[in-house]
Order: structure tokens, then C-alpha cells, then sequence
DNA sequence: TTGTATGCGTTATCAG
DNA sequence: CTGATAACGCATACAA
């Protein structure tokens, strides 16, 4: 690899005017500066930007610590992330926890030795020490659609409480009684808030809220079919209505429904999270609530990389407000 | 920021020392070495892989280019060179390119500053030097998905012809005679594989192969309505089957004929490409060819870093087979 | 077994 | 405007 001192010895200048050239100062005569321009093009020079964040003490990278890439929600934040990121020329670390707090805690130890200079966080956990692990890290970073223990820490969430109202105010609406909620996973918090909302909705209306019909799943397919299943087996204790805390899960859960012989939505409403793309093609027709993701990834990145420009940005707190999108996955109780 | 000095210090050694201690050299005292794990723990000390990298010359991270990792079929890809990544205490930093030439060159650039160790590419295109700006540059690479014009570099791929094959004699054993294509972008070598795989095959048939009912389009769910709406528009044109060359763009179909109140697969048959996780959905039923993508990125990726440690690892040139997945948006020719 | 000195490629400080 | 020189944090060759 050609380095600065190759080029300064090819121009016939020192290597901190090689520097300062590279680096566009001003005081560096013009026509010794594009000389050094030339050379350094020729010899295909390539600032070793290790060598620079180390003396500089910033990375020139941000992490991205998601649950999944491969959930589309997901993959829309790191896409909105990204594009701001490789917009300001940082680079984007990208790992997956799979919600996982083991996974969650080595691949953010993993980011700070790698000195990222900032962190956005899709995959905080309530039950396990992250807020510390960040926290005190002194890296700066932001929570997206997490929220944590802390009330203090930066974030850009969706209102998951009035997502989760709508949701089932439309079922409420729609004359179904027998509502159930498959939640994602229990330590997430805004698993919790949708499933406090659910409840809180079902008793103001004072409809019964059983046990069987109210589970934290997770945020997969697999787990829409698992839990789905367990509660569409019995006919006579069939929900008529369910509601799943993300799309993807409520994919799952119309999976069940097909293959069980029920249709939906004359036999079976359901409604998701998240508005995915896919939610609106035509065969899905997802009734759901949705999050602008991409919208969401561009923020705390906007927000982050700001920050780390500028000493004093306040911490965002940013609570986006959902909507309800209804399609043809809900229908009138029969 | 704690140190290794500050660790020696604590410590009452060297710096040296603690180096050899902290990367479990084998000479040094098992009880200094105790101690100074132990204060490097207490002392929050966390290695510094930036300084680590410079002096080794290696960043421990590999870079992934996809076009949009918005597209399963992509994130699936980055799932399975993340896992393998992260398994072995690299990080993948991520960009994405919408195929266009200049950003792919911007990143592929911003990776070489990065000194990034390893590259796996999954946008190369063959109307752009990406191939000399990647040999040229001496950082060890794998192309996904993709080929190039060099035929001496490593990839993973599936047989595109052999897939576009698969695709277009099933249209043909069902009886179908007037079968488009909607390709994805014209400079990229699967596209064009699998365009000229589908003239072979109606050609083999004697089966008119319309100029309208061929089209380079592009890999989005945006291409394939455009592209889909195009040839639906006139009802005595219109094809009975087409085969996308991509399952979003498939979706996208979908949406128009849908839209325009065409039945699938009773008035159109629809064939996709990549068989992501939503083809199979019930509701979706796509008839496609699979890929499997999440392997294709273990794959790349096991080998990229195999070949990091070991100088001398063969290229590999891997050919996966694809597969159609017959579901239910293909019938016969009425 | 440990310490000292040196270098990785940059940038920054301070003279000139 | 330019050039030494000293860091940045770590690893290692060489001494001790």
C-alpha cells in the first residue's frame, strides 16, 4: 500500500505537507498542492483511514446492532441508516442479535473495541444490563422502536401504546369480542406496551380477556405459526379476531389460518405491526399498523451523526405516531 | 479511554507485558498474568482495535456491497455473511449501491480506506471497472450473485441459465405460448443470463419470442409494476405467463394483474426468481426458482476468510443448482 | 520471563 | 507556506 511518506518522497516534500494537501488545508501553496494532488493520484494513494482515526480518535464508523436483517422492518432502519451514514462518508457495522442477550452484549463490546463513534440500538432488552453496557461507555448512540429502563437515553420509537389501541379498537369496532394478542418478546418493551394497550382496550370495552388468548411469541414467523396454531386448534375456543405484534408474525399466524381451512377475513381477522412492504400486495392486503422504518433510520442516524459534530445536540426523543392502515385481513365479526 | 498503559501502571509492569498478557502469549508468568487480566478487567480496559490493526495491518472487517438490502433475497445474503463473520470476530460494514455504478465505486473505495480486509460483493455490474478497482487493489474479495467479466475471479452463484431454463420450460410444459420476461438490470450478468436462457428456450420450442414481451427492467417491486403494466396493458397483446427475474419484481406483477383484474394463474401465469421467504406465503404461492441465499453468504463468507488466514486457499468458483419451486401462480394455458 | 525501543500511517504542534 | 517531531495505542524484535 502506497502511503503519505511514498508520495511525499515522489513530490519532494515532507509527508505533513502531504498531509495537509490530502486533507484540503488552506495553507499549503496551491501549485505544490496539486502537484501532491497528482502524485498521490498516480500512485494510487489511499488514505489509510486507521492510521487517521487513530490520531484522531474517531472511527469514522457507526454500528448498527439489529435483531434480524432479514425482517424487513429491520432491513428498512439499517437502509435508512445507511443511506445517511454514506452520505457523511461513515461506514455502517452491521450485526444481529437475534435478541439475543449474550449476542447483544459481546457484539456491542465488539463495536466499542472497534471504537465506532456512535451506535443505534434496535435490539435493547429489558432485562439485561445493556443501558449500563451503553451507558457508560461514553459511546454515543440511540435506542430505534427500543426503549429501555432509563427515561434519560436518546430514542425514536413509534407510539407503541396508541398502535396497539388502534389495533384492537378497530377489531373492537369491527364487533369482534374475542380478541387475542401474540405479542413478540417479553423482555422487549414495546412488546409489553402493545400488550398493556391490548388489555387496557378490552376493558374499557369490558370485554373478557382470557389467558389463552394473550401471549408474548416473538417477532418471527415461525413463532406467528406456533403461537397461532395453539390458539386456532380448538374450534370451539377460537379467537375471532387476532392481533399480532408484527407483521411478520401475522404472516405466520395467516399461515396457521390457511391451513387449518379458515379464511380470513370471514372466518378470522388479523391484524399486524409494521406495515412491511409486503403487507400491501395485493394477495396480503395486511390490515396493519404502520411505522415509517426507513423514515425512522434516517432520523436516529441524522440525529447521531450530529451529535458527534456537535458537543451539544440534546438527547432526541422521538415518539413518531403510528397509523392504522386497514386492508382486507380484517372484516366484521360474523 | 483506558489503556494498556494505564493497565501497566495499575499492574507495576510494562506495556509489553501486558500486551503478551491481554493476547495470551505463552511467555509470560501465569500469576503476572492473572493479575493483569484481572486489573484490565476492573479497570474497564477494552482493546483498542484500530491501534491493533495498524501495527498487524489488518482490520479484522470485511465489507458487504449489496444493491439494496432492502431486498430479502440481499438481507438474506447478508444474514448468512454476517453469522460467519461474526462467529470468527469479524465485523461486516454494509452499503448499499442501487446498483449504480458510482456508488458502488464510492464504497468499494471507502472499504479500501477502511483497509478493510475482505470484500464480498454482491452488485457487481460489467459496464463499470469494478473488476480492475477490486484486483487491482489487492484486498481479497468474492463476488455473490454476481459474475464478471474476468473469468478468474471467486463467486458464488446459482446456474442462472440452468435456472431461467427451469422456469421457462415449466410456462412451456404447461402449454403456455406467449411468455414474457421481465429482466432485471441489462448490466448485470444474471439478468442477461437469464434473458438469453429464455430466448433459448423458446427457441428450442419454435416458440415467437415478441420484442414487447422482453424487457431489462430491474430487481424492485417498482420494475416489475411498470414492466408488469406495460405488457398487460393491451388485452390482445398481452402475454398468458411471465417469468420476472426476481421474486419482488414478481410481486410487483402480481400487484398490476391484480390491479387490471387479471386472475392468477386462470388469465396469467407468473413465475419468479430467488424464492424468498414470502413466495411461499399462502397467500403469495409464487411459483419460483429457488436460491438459497442465506448459504450463499455463509459460503462467501467462510471462504473470504479462510483465504484471509491461509495465503494460499484456491479460489473457489462455486456454481450452486437451482431449483423451481412449483406453487400456485402457474397453470396451464387456457 | 520481562523491559526497551521501534514502527504501523496519520495528524497536530511548533518552529522556521 | 513548509518541515521536524511527537503523539495516537498497540505489537514485536531485540536485549536483558
Amino acid at each position: 500500500m502506497v502511503t503519505i511518506k511514498d508520495v511525499a518522497q515522489a513530490v519532494g516534500v515532507s509527508a505533513s505537507t502531504v498531509s495537509r494537501a490530502l486533507s484540503g488545508s488552506s495553507l499549503v501553496n496551491e501549485e505544490t498542492k496539486s502537484r501532491i494532488l497528482e502524485a498521490a493520484q498516480s500512485l494510487g494513494y489511499e488514505r489509510n483511514e486507521l492510521a487517521r482515526a487513530l490520531v484522531k480518535g474517531s472511527s469514522g464508523a457507526i454500528g448498527l446492532v439489529v435483531p434480524d436483517i432479514t425482517n424487513p422492518f429491520f432491513s428498512d432502519i439499517a437502509r435508512g441508516v445507511s443511506d445517511i451514514a454514506d452520505r457523511n462518508g461513515y461506514g455502517v457495522i452491521l450485526s444481529n442479535t437475534d435478541d439475543r442477550a449474550d449476542r447483544e452484549l459481546s457484539y456491542l463490546r465488539l463495536m466499542r473495541r472497534k471504537r465506532v463513534d456512535g451506535l443505534i440500538v434496535c435490539s435493547a432488552r429489558l432485562d439485561t444490563p445493556l443501558d449500563e453496557s451503553l451507558t457508560s461507555a461514553g459511546t454515543a448512540f440511540i435506542l430505534v422502536s427500543r426503549l429501555s429502563i432509563d427515561p434519560d437515553v436518546p430514542y425514536v420509537i413509534t407510539d407503541d401504546r396508541a398502535g396497539s389501541r388502534l389495533a384492537v379498537e378497530h377489531l373492537v369496532d369491527l364487533g369482534h369480542r374475542r380478541i387475542a394478542f401474540i405479542g413478540g418478546p417479553e423482555n422487549v418493551q414495546s412488546s409489553r406496551d402493545r400488550m398493556d394497550a391490548y388489555r387496557e382496550v378490552l376493558n374499557e370495552h369490558g370485554i373478557e380477556s382470557r389467558e389463552e388468548w394473550r401471549l408474548f411469541a416473538g417477532f418471527t414467523q415461525g413463532a406467528g405459526r406456533e403461537a397461532g396454531r395453539q390458539m386456532l386448534l380448538h374450534e370451539s375456543e377460537r379467537p375471532t379476531a387476532i392481533f399480532a405484534a408484527n407483521d411478520v408474525t401475522a404472516l405466520g399466524v395467516l399461515e396457521v389460518a390457511e391451513g387449518l381451512g379458515l379464511r380470513v377475513p370471514e372466518d378470522l381477522s388479523v391484524v399486524g405491526y409494521d406495515d412491511i412492504s409486503y403487507a400491501s400486495l395485493p394477495r396480503i392486503q395486511l390490515t396493519t399498523i404502520a411505522q415509517p422504518a426507513i423514515e425512522m433510520g434516517q432520523i436516529a442516524a441524522g440525529w447521531l451523526l450530529r451529535s458527534l459534530e456537535d458537543e451539544d445536540v440534546p438527547p432526541l426523543q422521538r415518539i413518531l405516531t403510528p397509523r392504522l392502515v386497514v386492508r382486507s385481513t380484517t372484516a366484521p365479526a360474523s
